[in-house]
DNA sequence: TTGAAAGCGCTAACAG
DNA sequence: CTGTTAGCGCTTTCAA
């Protein structure tokens, strides 16, 4: 049952050696252009299929790059993965997507799980709960190339990819300020991801820059990265009450976005009603008029990149000693509340 | 750089053969305890891991399958992937994520690609484009398990697993006509897809169960089931420009409702605005209160079973001459507007 | 220009 | 209980 046809097969058809078809199939200079002729047409009309396991394990080589994301049920990372896609299979890759679900123990399980598939390199962007990156390290010690998109580890000396993130928050911070907002509660990602700090920063720098004081009692983090509703349930909550609400809120995810709109929804009522804005890709969101501005990331643009250095890091000859951090621009879309729909 | 240990090495370092440390890691019953101790030992201390390409190479099995769905930034089938996903790995299987974007091209593509990578299986949602089904016949006829799941091609005696989508079409109507809705237009996918004439057959059934008069005139196909959203914004106009404009539509998919409340956003005007119902597994659409109830099918739960199927397949011993034609049930989320949000 | 042989890492039939 | 041998499909010296 389905044993396709082999090298051998061919030179015993054509009376010849498998070196020589071999040779013939790979265009090898070395070979009468008469055989080659033989060799490629019989091949064609077979349709003969060079076995891409047993060439792996010649080559120490597998063309296949390993994904860790969070989830795919994201709008951020389905476009980042689209990006990645787009990329690998110009460059005749193909992609291995795993889903941490913002666990460390998944994150660990799955990677260990890529090296082990001999995966030529990781496309990593970190769970929610990742603090330990010795899994990671250990793998790029080892020479596994390894590029970081979006959630970053610093401490690793490879290219790194993501978006302007202490921007984006500013500028959603911002844009909530100049609709007359005055006291903005942050609603955070976990607080040891790159992306958390970055966007902290935006947040605190436009509230500085307006006068406003920074309160930490007005932020929150989900430890989960809002993977459990609960913890998003519960930040709302607090939020709720407080003795002055917040009338406004800046959240840090895409994921978090979903959260704490439903968490409103849920324990929200007519009389209090916070403005939000936040990070989303999502597209949907583009449908309603809710006064939800949000930031958007340049998602499948950030997978391209991280893709094609990850691709040059494997395919580089010599050990790359310099390593590129990427930071690709974020954009606010402003939505204005009362439209169709 | 990144030369892992192997079999032999731990042979010499134990000064045994090769096929004795295979045997004791694969735990052979035919082995001295003692021996097998030891090897176990030298090999977690060295951390040794199988290369499972060579194990491939073997065993002619490469422990993956491939999933091709149309596009992975969708609800319905990043849920399906995350259903995949959990049964697949928990058999120990990696799974190959390919998009065709709807495009029949790339479907050939990449079931190529996939039968190439030497997958043991594919899991299948047809493009909307597809008619022609050689490519997987092929496949299907050289041995290769193959299940297909939503979008289904009945041609082939393989599993197959869907949704109720008749029913669900049904329920969907009928909510509409409940409403008050009479003129009820229909924004089809691509016809030729199982999906389609489900559907097609549910809201047909609704009208008729109910005295209203079907009209060829309200429903419209999407050729490419709205991958460019210029054959959605098509479709929308057309029926803005009835002289008998429909009152609501009942939408065929998750990527064609995203289209049609664009389009109608786009195109519309507050004088009219027709009711939407429509297939839909979008998380987002909770969140408000739009007159938009939908159908959500089982994404994850057909994902699981598809998954099993298809292991089961593989696994198999004997060639598999008995196929299930799996139907899920499908759920009506109804959504009133107005309320918060 | 072609062939023979070795080897990538692993397993399995066979022999002891 | 253990070792020898062969082979999965392919590439690549080395020799002819």
């Amino acid at each position: 049952m389905f044993k396709p046809i082999t090298i051998k097969d061919i030179a015993q058809a054509l009376n010849l050696s498998a070196s020589t078809v071999s040779r013939a199939l790979s265009d090898s200079y070395e070979i009468n252009p008469e055989t080659k002729k033989r060799v490629l047409a019989y091949a064609e009309q077979n349709n003969y299929k060079r076995n891409p396991i047993a060439l792996s394990l010649k080559q120490r080589k597998s063309y296949s790059i390993g994904v860790v994301v969070c989830e795919v049920a994201n709008s951020f990372f389905s476009q980042a993965i689209d990006g990645i896609e787009s990329i690998a299979y110009k460059n005749g890759y193909n992609i291995i997507i795993t889903q941490t679900h913002d666990s460390y123990d998944r994150e660990v399980m799955n990677i260990k799980h890529l090296a082990n598939r001999s995966v030529d390199g990781i496309l990593i962007s970190l769970s929610a709960e990742t603090t330990n990156f010795d899994h990671i390290k250990k793998l790029h010690d080892a020479g596994l190339p390894i590029v970081f998109f979006d959630r970053i580890y610093d401490g690793l000396a490879t290219h790194k990819v993501s978006s302007d993130n202490r921007n984006g928050a500013k500028m959603a911070t911002q844009h909530l300020i100049e609709k007359g907002y005055r006291k903005i509660a942050h609603l955070a990602n976990a607080p040891h991801l790159s992306i958390t700090k970055e966007r902290l920063a935006g947040y605190r720098e436009a509230l500085t820059e307006n006068g406003i004081p920074i309160e930490e009692a007005n932020i929150t983090y989900c430890h989960h990265g809002g993977s459990n509703q609960k913890e998003v349930d519960a930040a709302v909550q607090y939020f709720l009450s407080m003795d002055e609400k917040p009338d406004s809120i800046f959240v840090a995810s895409d994921r978090l976005s979903i959260g704490c709109l439903t968490a409103i929804k849920k324990y929200g009522d007519k009389a209090y009603m916070p403005a939000i804005a936040g990070f989303s890709n999502s597209d949907v969101l583009d449908l309603f008029s809710t006064d939800f501005s949000s930031i958007r990331q340049p998602a499948f643009e950030m997978g391209r990149v991280a893709t094609d250095r990850l691709i040059q890091l494997i395919e580089s000859k010599y050990p790359v000693y310099e390593h590129e951090s990427i930071v690709l621009g974020t954009e606010l879309i402003e939505r204005i509340p009362g439209k169709l729909l």
